[in-house]
This record gives C-alpha cells, structure tokens and sequence, in this order.
DNA sequence: TCGATCACTGACCAATCGGTTAGCCTCCGT
DNA sequence: ACGGAGGCTAACCGATTGGTCAGTGATCGA
C-alpha cells in the first residue's frame, strides 16, 4: 500500500474542477480507468487504453499505480467509500413507517443511477468474489448498506408496526435485491412491450414498495389507496 | 470479413436438424470452455486455457470453432437453451395459488443452483448487454422466464386471487430479481452474521413467497401461522 | 544556486494473445 | 488398396499485453 500523503496543499492550482489533492493526470487515469472498468470490467481493459482516454502516456500510469490490479483496487476503493458516504447519508424521512421505507427505497435506487458507474464495479465484484481483497472491498460496502435498512425496519418491528415472523434481513434483502436486479436490468427489461416500469423508476419503486410494505405489516386496515 | 474459399462448392451440407456429429473434442472444448468463461468472464479467459483444460491443443479448438468469439456465443447458445428448456419444464403445481407461486419460486431458484454455471453466464451477459447477439441471447431467455412466471400470475389475478392494481409483470421481476440476487450474493451474504437464510435457499424462498404473497393476495383472510 | 524530488515520456522488453499453416493419423466408402 | 475427409497437432505469425528503464523538464526547499 502506498501510504497516502496529501502534502501542502498548493495554493495556485489554476482549476479546482475536482479535489486538488493529487495530479490531474492521476485524477484522469482514475476517472479513465473507473469508467473503463466499470464498463467493460477488468480484462477486457488495457492500460494502453486507460493511458489513451486519460490523455497520459501508458508509463505515466505505472509511475503513479505500481501494477494494473492496484490501479484496479484504487478505483474498487474509491467507488466503495463513494457509495458507502451514499449510504450514510440516505435518511428515511419523518413520515409514517410506510412512508419512509418508501423513501429509502427511492433514494437508495436513485444512488445507483446517480452513481451507475460506481454501482456497476461493485456489481461486477459481487458476481465473482473470488479475489481476496475486492472481495472485501464490496462485502464492506454491501454490509453497510444493509445495516442501514435493517436498522430502520428492526425499529418499525419493535414498535410492531412490521411484522416479527419475517428476518429483518430478508426484507432489506428484498429491497435492496429488487433496486440491484432492476439497475442491473432495466435495459433489457425495456425492450419487453409490457413492463411500464422498465422506464419509470417512480413507477417500479412505487409498485415495489406497495407490494413489500403490504407483504410486512402488521396490520392490514390502515391501507388506504395511495393517491 | 476474410472471404472464405472452398475450392469445392460442397452442395449437399450435412442435414443439421439435429446435432449427432459432435465429437468428444469438442464436447470437451464446449464444457472446459463454459466452466472457464461463467467463472471468469470472456476476456480473462485464453483459448490456450481452454484447450489445456480440454486436453486438446490450441488449434483443435480452432478447428472446431472458427474465432474465439464463436466459440463464446455457441457455449451462450448451449446455455441460453438449457435454460429455457428448464422454464419450459418449470410447473408450478396443483395446490392453491399461494402454493403454486411457492412452489414455483423454489423450483427456480433450485434451478439456478442446479446450473450455475449456465446462471452465471447469463447473468454476466446481461450485466453488460452491449453486445448484438449475446444480447438477443440473453434477453430471449430472460423473456421466456417472464412470460412463464407472468402467465401464472395472470391467471390468479383474472380469478380475482390476486391484486389488480399491480403488474403482473411487476410481481414476476420481485420473484425473478430477489432468486436471481440470492443466487448472486448468498456466499457474499454467508459472511453477514445474521442471516439465517443466507446457506438455506429453502429459508430464503419460504420467507420470500410470504412476504411476496401477502403483499398480493386480494385477500387476507387466508393466512394461518405456519408452524 | 544547487540538488533532490516530482510528473511525465518514448523506446523497449519478454510473454502471451488470437489466429494460421502444413502436415500426421485414423476411419470409411469404394 | 486407395483416396478423401475429418480430428488433431507442433510450429509459427504479427499484434498486443503488462511492465521496465533511462532520461527530460519543471518545481521547490535549503
């Protein structure tokens, strides 16, 4: 591991468009590189071609990433700690119980899009995980993201608004799966004449959650139609 | 495209209704080579390694396959229709529409697990899906799982068994999506102390239909605690 | 002003890549 | 007995791979 040293910050950086903190030409080949990856995944990458897209000579990345596979885990660990800040900051609202499941359920697939490149490398590590430290990388990221939600609908299920017969983990499983499956397949779902929601995220996450939160709680009166 | 030049016009092409001319060569080839390309992916994957794990030489798989590229779609053909023909043989029973969905979604995901390998490459294509023809592939079984899960739904729904209000083909991508995540993350999921389900597909399935059920059953009167 | 450090590059390397070629061997119809 | 065809291989090909190295030019602390 290269032990990360931000120096003195140099004053006259002529355009902070991004965090000043390393080269601009390390900048570029880690923006090259992660979108490369995240689109064509690890092989299929040379670094001739990162090099080129990062407008930088191919010696030029070796000066600043040992070998292609720490470049690799550069770009896995920034993508991890992007998502993870993702996940932090997702809040659930204030609404009911109902309502903020909903909430986080939008949220959370709208960071995918947002993020579709960082949400794309993590996917693609999670098919595989055979490596030994990426593998870490993404089990990090994933755990983080389901303590989060299992943490909100443990609460609703003390209070008794969810139902205690099902792991709160399997409803976060659920959740987060059916965000994961749709990102990862949207497109091709798009090109089936019947599903509506393919391009409609409002609508997918709208239909999702009604069927999940009426499948969860614990009573079953208080389901008045959504408008 | 290299114009390719029988000096013989051969006329009468082999009648390839069937396919009863393969050779163990290229039996071997077609299995080393799915086994390589669902564990790693098409580019990390040499056709030296292939022919090494056939025990042919690396020009016998030239031999049997024109480019490396064919050789791949031909092992997607092999998977695409394994798969379709285990939806084709999916039932979902004789019981109640709850049973029939349950014992659908088990005998799925029991099938994902009875052919990863053929789950993995299809999964890898169409995490992806730039390609023309894998795509077609892909997106052609895919299509086929919908419509099959769909067309059980369907029925239940015009019975009035089910809800209405919501797709049916929005409840087949909950059933597809959460088998498929499970089958993607579970040994991901194996490291996360606190779910049960994680190493028990029965556990997983049983808590899902439930969830899945009561979130689309028109009535809710049916449910009695399981045990 | 010196020298050390830094970002950066063109030229180069052995190994491996996908793919080709010429030819060996066995089987099989005639 | 023969000849053609197909399964199969060693040796080879140009291109590309990840990676190295010597060197240049700019920056900056002393």
């Amino acid at each position: 591991m290269s032990d990360i040293i931000f120096s003195q910050s140099s004053p006259d950086k002529p355009k902070a468009t991004t965090k000043p903190s390393i080269s601009s030409g390390e900048q570029n080949i880690l923006a090259a590189a992660e979108e490369l990856f995240a689109q064509q995944g690890y092989s299929s990458i040379s670094i001739n071609a990162i090099a080129k897209q990062a407008g930088v000579s191919k010696a030029n990345v070796f000066h600043h990433f040992e070998t292609k596979e720490m470049l690799y885990m550069a770009v896995l660990q920034n993508a991890s700690t992007e998502m993870s800040d993702l996940i932090a900051e997702l809040d659930s609202g204030n609404g009911s119980a109902s309502q903020q499941i909903g909430h986080y359920a939008r949220q959370h697939l709208q960071n995918l899009f947002d993020k579709a490149r960082v949400t794309q490398l993590i996917l693609r590590e999670l098919q595989q995980g055979d490596k030994d430290e990426s593998f870490q990388l993404v089990r990090n990221t994933l755990n983080k993201n389901f303590t989060s939600i299992v943490n909100i609908i443990k609460k609703f299920q003390e209070r008794g608004e969810f139902r205690q017969d099902i792991e709160a983990a399997m409803i976060a499983t659920v959740l987060i799966g059916c965000n994961l499956f749709y990102f990862q397949t949207h497109s091709v779902l798009d090109s089936f004449p019947e599903l509506a929601f393919a391009k409609d995220p409002d609508n997918y996450c709208k239909q999702l959650t009604d069927i999940l939160l009426r499948g969860i709680e614990n009573k079953n009166a208080e389901d008045r139609g959504s408008s």
